[in-house]
DNA sequence: ATAATAGTGTCTCTCAGACACTATACC
DNA sequence: GGTATAGTGTCTGAGAGACACTATTAT
């Protein structure tokens, strides 16, 4: 502690609050939504709960805040244990969850990030081992714009699965955050493979807006945009003609 | 503690390695950016650190989360407290920051809100008794758009404040925050009373992007809106002619 | 009358959406 | 050829910015 110094009987008042309050800590955790996008559906990494609480339940993978480690570090640690990435993807703080009784066992404090992956990099991963207890599972948003709210995971069959503690609503702040990025930001790419069709670029828009957009508009505003350049090379192996390959033009 | 439950090996693992990161334990404060705007420019509530660490700096209102309380009604304790604010204005979660280093004394991790109050119910209240401790800075923002980065305050007579810890940096998230909402949402009625003009609307605007908006576009886009209705009644006190005054028509 | 701001008429430019069309691949 | 998608030409309407104008208040 510093040392002492005159002080007036406001000060005083001030610091016997802060040893007082200083003692009462809590677990602080980040938890990550990992998001891609699949055929035009937007999927996130959901890990089943082998224990109490919630077990069975599907819940984001999360880990603890260590000392000497900022929440950045956590949740690169996170997905590098819980979803085998280390580098090449972007990711960003999303919110912060505390609510008293969120985690019945002590107080926790969750520190939510989201990390915008190109589907390969996810699917490749996942795909090793089995992998009843890991899935990519698919989003629906029952909101449009960006009300927020909870949103609803599927597995692969269609199937709704239980989400853990507030992880519902956690995924519900990443897609509203996705949306209200989208316009001015050029988060889209990161959801695409280095080179990729326009075809597919507007599919990730409807995606994340989770409605249908004017290709011709679409098509105008971002070739337009500077953001993307033809790489000269076409799509192979499409049943039909395929389209220009471009590639993002950014600060990655 | 949930009541004991028969536990396979695995789930004992689990919990072991529970307890342990469990010991890892922070202090969570709320700190909070209560923002007005007063003759186009941005203010923000700062008080002088009477002591140690950053002594004689300038700082973000804060107080620390306590057992059984969201994260919300710390913020809610802290703007009654600290800015005699305890209801009639807009305030939500910011981001949150959790640099091992950003207070020395220990491991602190802080969830950042900002408030947004119109002008009178601060003046009002920092006017109470000697204000050598407390004031309205004005900010000032040396970048365009939502690039973000740090931001400075300077005091009525525009001399320059020094900032304690990260607080530069939490005050330019709040502009880069509001700068994003302001197109899509109506928290530019949250700085003004509950009649205003439209010149004042428009400089609250200004205030908050950081440059001069077209007049004519302004009020179209506005008056389109449906945000606003007029109350048939004109300013008072001018030296010129006086405007109408409007309404903000919003679920307040 | 003068100064200062409120508030409007209207032209132009840009851009989004709609619609219809042509182009090119696989089968 | 048929089918499916890629990709374009062009009209229309909405909205932003520019500019110039009229209106109303205090002094």
């Amino acid at each position: 502690m510093a040392k002492l110094i005159k002080r007036s009987a406001e000060e005083e008042a001030f610091l016997a609050e802060y040893e007082v309050e200083a003692f009462e800590r809590s677990s602080v955790t980040v938890d990550v939504v990992v998001i891609t996008a699949i055929d035009g559906h937007l999927r996130a990494v959901l890990y089943r709960r082998p224990n109490a609480p919630e077990k069975g339940a599907w819940s984001l993978p999360g880990g603890f805040l260590r000392e000497d480690e900022t929440l950045h570090r956590t949740a690169e640690r996170v997905l590098e244990r819980r979803a085998g990435l280390s580098e090449g993807f972007f990711f960003e703080q999303l919110y912060t969850f505390g609510a008293p009784d969120r985690d019945p066992r002590t107080r926790v404090v969750t520190v939510a990030y989201y990390a915008l992956v190109e589907p390969g990099r996810l699917q490749e991963r996942l795909a090793e081992g089995e992998q009843a207890d890991v899935q990519l599972a698919t989003l629906t948003v029952p909101w449009l714009g960006e009300q927020a709210g909870p949103i609803e995971a599927a597995d692969a069959k269609g199937k709704k699965l239980r989400l853990a503690f507030d992880h519902a609503g956690i995924l519900g702040m990443a897609v509203r955050r996705l949306r209200g990025k989208l316009m001015y930001t050029s988060i889209a790419y990161r959801l695409l493979p280095e080179t990729f069709t326009l075809r597919e670029l507007q599919q990730v828009h409807e995606a994340i807006l989770g409605e249908a957009l004017n290709k011709r508009s679409f098509r105008r505003r971002l070739l337009a945009s500077g953001e993307i350049e033809p790489t000269g090379k076409l799509e192979e192996g499409t049943d039909f003609r395929p389209a220009q390959l471009y590639r993002a033009v950014l600060g990655w």
